[in-house]
DNA sequence: TAAGTGATCTCT
DNA sequence: GAGATCACTTAA
């Protein structure tokens, strides 16, 4: 068997505490090109993440947490690697998986992984809700991250003001912590 | 462009 | 308890 043979049927590594105990906006980049991995029942659903948002503590007023922590944003104030999942607009689950160390508290929002665009049909079509708050990225959860060792280059990453922010002011709402996978 | 929809948070 | 707000989507 070549070298590069190998390569190609190494085994896929799931993302652990380690990867996301780092700081947020690092985290958020790595995590494009990761595959987000969920199991409903017998099936496995695995999509590579193509865009994320970074909410980078308390500093950050677009960052739900800096209001203070609360009942809602606790599992943000957790070590990296739970999810925060909230109920947003009456009909709405949003995706984040938390970073940083404990009591920084600080998330990266799923927006959209393979042919799925939006958060909220993200978590519409995985069937995310509260049940996964707080809980951790592990395969008995239902819910993990893996790296399928696919290379991305700098130069498809995409960094642009996040969405939907506004009420955090001029200089939050227009920091460049969303960032995009360009196709192909 | 605006309505839908309900949890959450900040006032009383 | 009331009122405002909201990291969105869909139908016009």
């Amino acid at each position: 068997m070549s070298l590069q043979h190998k390569a190609q049927v190494k085994r896929p590594q799931r993302l652990t505490a380690r990867f996301f105990n780092r700081h947020v906006l690092k985290v958020a980049e790595d995590l494009l090109g990761k595959y987000l991995i969920r199991k409903i029942g017998r099936k496995i659903i695995a999509l590579p993440i193509t865009e994320v948002e970074a909410y980078d503590g308390p500093r950050d007023k677009a960052c739900h947490a800096s209001r203070g922590k609360t009942p809602r944003t606790e599992p943000m104030f957790g070590p990296g690697g739970r999810f925060y999942v909230y109920f947003c607009y009456g009909i709405h689950w949003m995706l984040n998986i938390v970073t940083g160390p404990k009591n920084y508290p600080s998330a990266i929002l799923i927006r959209a992984a393979g042919h799925i665009n939006g958060p909220a049909k993200l978590t519409r079509y995985l069937k995310i809700n509260k049940s996964l708050n707080a809980k951790e990225a592990l395969p008995e959860n239902g819910l993990w991250f893996e790296d399928r060792a696919v290379r991305i280059k700098k130069s498809k990453i995409k960094k642009s003001p996040r969405i939907g922010v506004s009420y955090a002011g001029p200089v939050w709402s227009e920091k460049p912590y969303r960032f995009t996978l360009s196709p192909e």
